[in-house]
DNA sequence: TAAATACATGAACAACAATTCATATATACA
DNA sequence: TGTATATATGAATTGTTGTTCATGTATTTA
């Protein structure tokens, strides 16, 4: 059952660690989830998720910093939504993984 | 473009980022991408990647702790295989992330 | 059974990442 | 323009994780 290689550079698949590392956090997993509902104010994820408002902000950043979210401002509040399709894809896909295991 | 929430427990959410966790390490990435071409024992793939044979039998124990990995011993030689097959799933849909957004 | 080979593992260290706390900035409104 | 609200950010702290180095275990073969 041997594929045939693909050929990925050092460089893609470091990036490809990269970024799998923003799904892999239990703060950020839990925006992203979140978000998949729609858009939401920082104070409405932070109360939503029962986290201080820094905890969220700082997170947010680094999801905005990967272009993972993106803030659109409303007076004085910023509302962020995810900013690419992908990101439920990957998010579905290791879902279904879990809950199949879990089933066993 | 507001879709229904689905209702995913606290627990997990956690597993969730739990699982995107192993993905997110270089040397673990580029010891998954190599058992995509099909089982390899612990030195070969020590020698492929260029890393001491410690790191890669540290890594490998955390793949097979968490059962993304499975060994076959084959007289001194283990042969460690990719043990799911959700991963390759997973690992190209983050790749096509990456190459698209590297498109711009 | 002694030596060599293949792999695993424990402990120490170093690097990194998340949270906390205090404070800064931006906007709205009285 | 002063105050309240919403969010961002820097520094310190703490917890986590990966690598290194030394050593242990299993298997083969002379």
């Amino acid at each position: 059952m041997k594929k045939e290689p693909q050929n990925i550079s050092l460089d893609t698949l470091f990036e490809l660690s990269e970024f799998f590392k923003f799904f892999g956090d239990t703060t950020r997993i839990r925006v992203i989830h979140l978000l998949l509902s729609g858009e939401m104010s920082v104070s409405a994820i932070a109360e939503k998720l029962n986290l201080e408002q820094s905890v969220v902000s700082h997170q947010l950043r680094i999801l905005r910093t990967a272009n993972l979210v993106k803030p659109t401002r409303d007076g004085r509040k910023i509302y962020y939504a995810l900013d690419d399709e992908h990101i439920g894809e990957i998010f579905n896909t290791g879902l279904a993984h879990i809950l199949h295991k879990k089933k066993g």
